[in-house]
DNA sequence: CTGACTAGTTAGGCATACAATCTAGTGTGC
DNA sequence: GCACACTAGATTGTATGCCTAACTAGTCAG
């Protein structure tokens, strides 16, 4: 998918659980999460926004941090998931799932206001 | 749906949203809208969000208000979308299931986490 | 008159995305 | 060796909107 711009109301609060969810798989750093995200759809999370995000989550006891050297380049900061993180993950999603089904449910279904017009 | 709290970060973005679409099948008045939007699984939103939200939706053009008298209670401002309010919402309600769309795909499955636990 | 419910209004606090700026390591070409 | 590009991380001030708190005001019932 190509780069979009969403709302930056919308990441709010969802791009924690986002982040906690490319951890999943294993530790990344930073810059791999933000090429991940993007990938995924989310558009470009900036450093300004990530590294500060990733640094409350490590001051939250939801990740954990350790450095290693780079592979050909500047030396990395590697992100893991705490327990107490896998947790969060799992019930934020539950909780995220079910305020996106009570939103779809308000709103009205796509086409619909452009027939009424 | 009983009162659920929802992150102020999560309702951020997506309550103008919602409110638009409250007002999609009519002229209604603030306090009304909190209703529907109660009754519909946003919780309680609150005065002090909901109507300076109301006033910037106004700002902008996408509502227009009239005073009128309340029904055995004090006078009711009523909203109605304008026609710009009306195409704002439609663009952006595809925008918003473009977005939980992708961001479904990148949250983990429900009880995925657990099971790996 | 008092209290409850109905309606609307406002201001400051707080959290976080955004923009801007910066530091630093490595590799390539000149 | 220097300049540039790319890789990686870090920080700060600004803007924005929800939350909290407080308030005003109309109507009705006891």
């Amino acid at each position: 998918m190509t780069a979009v711009k969403w709302p930056g109301e919308w990441l709010r609060g969802v791009l924690q659980l986002c982040v906690l969810s490319a951890l999943e798989a294993g530790p990344t750093y930073g810059y791999a999460i933000g090429q991940r995200l993007e990938e995924a759809g989310l558009g470009t999370v900036k450093g300004g926004t990530l590294y500060p995000l990733l640094g409350r989550l490590e001051s939250d006891g939801l990740v954990r941090s350790t450095w290693a050297a780079g592979e050909g380049g500047p030396g990395r900061k590697y992100f893991q998931l705490s327990d107490a993180g896998r947790r969060e993950l799992h019930d934020r999603v539950l909780m995220w799932r079910q305020f996106t089904a009570a939103t779809a449910l308000l709103l009205p279904a796509a086409g619909t206001t452009e027939e009424e017009s």
